[in-house]
DNA sequence: GAGCGATGTCTTCGCATGATGACATAGATG
DNA sequence: CATCTATGTCATCATGCGAAGACATCGCTC
């Protein structure tokens, strides 16, 4: 039996796992572009050209990261209040994920685009246009889009620098005012 | 009284515009950083090293396009139904505007944030909480600034390539669903 | 029309990036 | 203990970037 301990001198597993959770904050703090591979590497303590040996290429690892945060955050249905708790208690702790930057901004890398647009689909679109389709609303597709799009804003919208109270909000609050009043009368 | 035609070979003033116009087009399509100042001369049909004699530097440049387009879209109080249409037919053609981009990332250079921060303020976030304020709302500043991000990510997502139906929904249908179902009701 | 400043063009610099391959060494295998 | 592969380190490359400066030429002023 060879030895397993996790602070083994070598160890592949484990450094692509640090290599994973670094490029996961970083593309989500700062998108793909503005995230080097040499930041990556120093995140994780890896060296970055391991990136080329575990996942192929920087690209390649934008993509496993976000196959990786797919059981991670449950945006499911927003709503039900505790699932939208979820989601902002989430984004707190993680800082805004990559997925919600592709809802927002085009991607340079065509391979990552479609990758990350698939994803957004899976995990955000999809869950809401059923719910819409089981109220029989109009448009069930559509309304769906244009909530995940809403919604993408305003957790992005937290970690932008832009929004100095929306920064600030505890959650509750926040999702108080969520339901009240966005948009809602005239 | 010296020719003043508008194709005059060199012309200054001529030039600095229309390196301002393609600037504010391709930084709002691409963002700040995807932007290059090669790209902005070869649209403009200038050479991009006058970006430096006009304007200073990308980084004034951006700041330039910013407050050139302050009398340009006119977001002011998103609850009228005209004004709101307004916003999106100018999205339309214009694309995304520079000024939405840093409502939902970070920008890399200090400077540019902080300018457009304050443009966001002014004609985004400012207008929506005074209306708040007047209706005698909770917290209207917070709910300004929630509103602001939403609709970013809205006006954003359309061009996101992210999200189809919503690219291709008409501006009518649009406002019908916003006003209808954004996480009005539970 | 001569002179000169404003305007435009071209080349180059220094730097950061993603990627690649040569090399070093840990640590399992026998 | 000797071997050999998986793992990690390092140097380097080509590319694209923002910026700066040298040079050319237009067109106003006198």
């Amino acid at each position: 039996m060879t030895g397993e301990a996790p602070g083994r001198r070598r160890d592949a597993a484990r450094s692509r796992e640090l290599l994973l959770t670094a490029a996961s904050e970083l593309f989500g703090e700062r998108g793909f572009d503005r995230t080097t591979i040499r930041d990556i590497g120093r995140r994780a303590g890896v060296d970055p050209t391991l990136i080329a040996r575990y996942f192929g290429s920087k690209t390649l690892l934008y993509v496993a990261a976000l196959q990786a945060e797919a059981g991670d955050v449950a945006f499911a249905d927003l709503y039900e209040d505790e699932r939208l708790r979820e989601v902002f208690d989430r984004a707190d702790r993680r800082g805004p994920v990559p997925l919600l930057q592709v809802a927002v901004q085009p991607l340079s890398e065509p391979a990552a685009q479609e990758a990350a647009r698939a994803a957004l689909h899976t995990r955000l679109v999809e869950p809401l246009r059923r719910r819409f389709v089981r109220e029989g609303a109009d448009r069930p597709g559509l309304r769906a889009e244009l909530v995940a799009a809403a919604m993408a804003g305003v957790l992005l919208g937290r970690h932008s620098g832009a929004f100095d109270e929306l920064a600030d909000a505890d959650p509750g609050d926040l999702i108080e005012v969520l339901r009240g009043t966005l948009l809602s009368e005239d």
